[in-house]
RNA sequence: GGGCGAUUAGCUCAGUUGGUCAGAGCGUACGGUUCACAUCCGUAAGGUCACUGGUUCGAGCCCAGUAUCGCCCA
């Protein structure tokens, strides 16, 4: 067909051919129009649910462009693949973005008030989500919409409740009293893992404490200890004084009472291992509920942990004049008023790590505070026996390491946050502060321990951290704790695919819950994407403004473009920089392929009608170059299998690069065209050749279509299809790699490099371009037929106007004359000799000095070939087959030496 | 403090089990109105594969160490 229009535009194509997909129903596994074979097993990708009140950015058109390829390879090679996508509630996240709109109205999360908060999200992430379903569908994502799930649907919540119950009831979900990370600003806590250690430069205060006379319970004049703190404000909740014990110079401090400033407490001098004692003055104060160390230490010498700072980390319950001072406001009042009474014996300048809010950037505060926790000790042992028994794969590799870390100094995982946003905990309390957990939605009928009635019970106040419904996602969303079809059918599922900077966050808990809850490793593979970065190699984020907008680019370059430049020299696991050069050479791929399409399209012989069924071609009329075409397609299914079966997608897309553009393109297209040309020619000819740029094209249409999906549709609609074949490519079968054809592979690929040396030798003698020159060649004679039947395209390709075949070196000698050029190609056993139209004297000095550059070069390389032969040790252990690879490459180097020299010399 | 990654052509990066693998794209230079494509075609130049040592017949690839940059964990 030549109506394809001369250059590829995206936009007039894409739109259109994603509602086809949609009309034909073949996005999901068991739609209308799929052609999944059912003995096949099912290929499962869940999405990585993006966070509905976001939008896209490339981090998200890599990740679907991945999730999107295995689909489509999946699915092409008959598996019924279902690519499962969801959308995140994102507690937290959402929570941060809406109340940075209403601070903006003016309004405030207290100020709506739960109910009308929650109603606000809901609003709010209706709509956005949308918008983000558009966005993903722009990239080409072939999910199955109809199973499309939320965090925050009924059957994620039930899915949560009865997950949380199971915990619960095996022993893996407790209640307790713990210094927890809370975030002032988002006023809640939050995990581990959200907590962001940042260096800064603080000050280290060394304050002295006086000591108590215990005979009289006044200060003791004479005594006193200097301890050193960051936080002065937090001396108000001191209960000890700590050293070391083994620290000579405070050895008898030990026992005795330093009274606490301001709140004239009268504390302990502990001893303790855990004091530094080459930190400040070796001698620091204990402060159990605002410090970890500090809580482990009061804990083992039974100090009080008095609380004294409230939710929003202003001073609290001290007595003091300090109560309801911001934190950082009591510090420097407190300083102050410790220099007035001469106890600050030191300020100094301190590098220090701060922990800091992930989300809100706040600096965290420890606290006490009652949580429910994930006891993961055990399910941490279950996730790392999936990954070291090679029942779940982590690609690439190396992150197994960071994950077996990382999971054997695991710690309990903190699951209440002091949100709104999310699923609440189902979790009563009575009165008497007993605990009832149930997965009954309506909540529990009476205290499980004292049978009090629904009536007196609390549930809980809090939600889950937003991972818990995200550990769920692989098997919540295909039905469970149900026992449905679905989860019946496609889980566990097959390859979680996600960036590797949320492996403990999301991986790991999945594993830990899916083993748990399912009994099984809830996916087979893990493949972990690398970050996409902004072309200076910086973290791309909105704060940074480098943030690109996917929908940008596929405006202006399409998804294809986006979705190979993604995946185009690209590794797993490995960061990459993203920058306009990969896109323009993906569009202009993609326009290479168009126009490749568009010619095979409109070459199609008279003989042939347009609506014909597609035909192999009768291999009697194949000519050299067709065959060989066919023969390279072929490898380039065998390597493309090779790769996508080792998750290298870079590496597919590298392979197809070069196939379509210097194969197909460069040497299939043009090599034929001399063919399809030629009158002298019969039909069946014609045919033949044509049909054989109708299998290799459609051959790499198929292969490029998980990675191109758009335009490798839209050109397939162009060609000719098998009786066999559906209506679309999305649902075609993935070709099968046929025999090579290894002999003919060679010769044309001899031919080719002859092809390319008589370029090079008319270049260097700057012959233009356009001139036909009288060319004599002598190839062997294993190449005779071949040359022969190529000759019309070779005279085309290199301006070799006549072409003469010498039948022995010999023959080519005697016809040389003064000026000609000379050509030494192939295994050395090609010769040509190229007559310009006159003779140039600084042509010939060009020419003789590229003889030279190739002769030394030869003579480099055989050097080096003979060195390698005369080695005992090598010839005595090397494999035969690479000793014998050797040899012939020295004969065919001593070959062209050899004729180099002749050249030269004559 | 522990761990991981990167270091290959001017730039951005590929290189799976060690045996012509020294590659691609972009950029550069020169030349092209070749009937699919100037989003193109042809030709070319450019690299001691960070450094040092080791293993091996043979190392970009394996081992040890060093340097620089980056990330993760504590």
């Amino acid at each position: 067909m030549t109506d394809l229009p001369k250059a590829y535009t995206p936009r007039d194509v894409e739109g259109a051919i994603y509602e086809r997909w949609l009309a034909a129903d073949v996005f999901a596994p068991d739609g209308a129009g799929s052609t999944a074979d059912p003995e096949l097993p099912p290929f499962t990708i869940t999405q990585p649910p993006p966070n509905v009140t976001g939008s896209l950015h490339l981090g998200h058109a890599q990740r679907t462009t991945v999730e999107d390829l295995m689909t489509r390879h999946a699915r092409m090679r008959g598996h019924a693949a279902l690519f499962l996508p969801g959308l995140d509630h994102a507690s937290i996240a959402a929570q941060f973005v809406l109340d940075a709109i209403l601070a903006k109205e003016g309004e405030s999360r207290q100020s709506l008030g739960r109910e009308r908060y929650l109603e606000r999200m809901v609003a709010f992430s209706e709509s956005t989500r949308p918008v983000m379903l558009a966005q993903q569908r722009r990239v080409g994502a072939s999910a199955d919409w109809g199973r499309l799930r939320y965090t925050m649907d009924e059957g994620s919540a039930k899915s949560v409740r009865v997950a949380f119950a199971r915990l619960y009831r095996d022993g893996l979900a407790y209640r307790t009293e713990a210094l927890v990370n809370w975030c002032p600003g988002c006023q809640t806590s939050i995990s581990d893992l959200e907590v962001v250690p940042t260096p800064e430069t603080g000050t280290l205060w060394l304050v002295r404490y006086h000591l108590v006379d215990e005979a009289s319970g006044e200060l003791d004049p004479e005594r006193s200890v200097v301890v050193a703190t960051t936080r002065p404000e937090t001396i108000l909740g001191d209960t000890a004084v700590a050293v070391h014990p083994d620290d000579e110079r405070y050895r008898e401090l030990v026992g005795r009472r330093a009274r606490i400033p301001f709140v004239d407490r009268d504390v302990p001098i502990i001893a303790d291992e855990v004091v530094d004692r080459a930190f400040g003055t070796g001698a620091v104060k204990i402060t159990p509920a605002h410090d970890q160390d500090d809580h482990e230490t009061g804990k083992r010498h039974g100090l009080p942990a008095p609380t004294i700072l409230a939710d929003d980390a202003t001073m609290a319950n001290t007595g003091t004049e300090f109560d309801g001072l911001d934190r950082y406001e009591a510090r420097r009042r407190i300083v102050a008023a410790l220099t007035d009474r001469g106890d600050v014996v030191e300020e100094r300048v301190h590098e220090m790590i701060v922990g800091r809010c992930q989300r809100s950037d706040d600096v965290l505060e420890p606290r006490l505070k009652t949580q429910w926790f994930i006891r993961t000790e055990p399910l941490a042992a279950r996730a790392l026996g999936a990954t070291r028994s090679r029942r779940t794969a982590i690609l690439p590799e190396r992150f197994e390491k960071t994950w077996e870390h990382w999971l054997t100094n695991i710690r309990d995982w903190n699951v209440s946050r002091q949100l709104w946003w999310g699923h609440r905990i189902p979790a009563w309390y009575c009165p008497v502060g007993h605990v009832t957990v149930t997965a009954d939605p309506a909540g529990p009928m009476a205290c499980e321990v004292c049978a009090r009635p629904a009536g007196e019970l609390q549930q809980d106040p809090d939600i889950f951290d937003t991972w818990f419904s995200s550990g769920l996602w692989p098997f919540s969303t295909l039905g469970w704790p149900d026992e449905t079809p679905d989860y019946a059918r496609y889980y566990p599922t097959s390859v979680m695919e996600t960036g590797y900077d949320i492996i403990f966050f999301w991986v790991a808990r999945m594993m830990m819950l899916g083993l748990h809850l399912t009994g099984t490793a809830p996916f087979h593979t893990v493949y972990l994407s690398g970050l996409i970065r902004d072309p200076e190699g910086k973290k791309m984020s909105k704060t940074k403004g480098n943030v690109v907008d996917p929908l940008g680019v596929i405006d202006e370059t399409g998804a294809d473009a986006l979705r190979f430049a993604l995946i185009h020299g690209s590794a797993a696991g490995q960061d990459q920089r993203f920058g306009t050069a990969k896109l323009e050479n993906a569009r202009n791929f993609a326009n290479k392929l168009w126009n490749a399409t568009r010619f095979v399209a409109g070459a199609r012989p008279a003989s042939i009608a347009a609506d014909t069924e597609r035909r192999l071609p009768d291999t009697r009329h194949l000519g050299p170059a067709e065959r060989w075409i066919l023969s390279r397609a072929s490898a380039t299914v065998a390597t493309v299998d090779a790769a996508m079966a080792d998750y290298a997608f870079g590496e597919v897309t590298r392979v197809l690069y070069d196939a379509i553009w210097n194969e197909f393109c460069d040497w299939g297209v043009e090599l034929a065209k001399v063919r399809l040309a030629d009158g002298s020619l019969p039909d069946d000819v014609h045919e033949a050749t044509w049909w054989a740029l109708v299998e290799a094209l459609d051959t790499y249409l198929r292969l490029l279509h998980p990675v191109m999906p758009f335009v490798t549709e839209a050109l397939w609609a162009a060609i000719p299809h098998r009786a066999s074949d559906p209506g679309l490519l999305i649902v075609a079968r993935w070709p099968a790699a046929v025999e090579r054809d290894i002999e003919i592979e060679r010769q044309v690929s001899a031919l080719i490099g002859l092809v390319g040396d008589l370029r090079n030798a008319r270049t260097t003698a700057k012959i233009p371009a356009g001139d036909w020159l009288e060319t004599r060649v002598h190839v062997p004679p294993d190449l005779g037929a071949t040359f022969e039947a190529l000759r019309p395209a070779l005279e085309r390709m290199a301006r070799a106007r006549p072409l003469h075949r010498e039948l022995t070196p010999e023959a080519l000698d005697a016809t040389r004359a003064p000026g000609d050029l000379t050509v030494v190609a192939g295994a050395g056993d090609i010769e040509a000799t190229i007559r310009p139209a006159a003779i140039d004297e600084g042509a010939s000095a060009l020419e003789r000095a590229r003889l030279e550059r190739e002769l030394s070069e030869a003579e480099g390389w055989l050097a080096a070939a003979r060195e390698r032969l005369a080695n005992e040790s090598f010839m005595g252990k090397a494999p035969p087959a690479v000793v014998d690879g050797a040899r012939a490459r020295e004969a065919e180097l001593a070959d062209q030496v050899e004729r180099l020299r002749d050249r030269l010399a004559g």
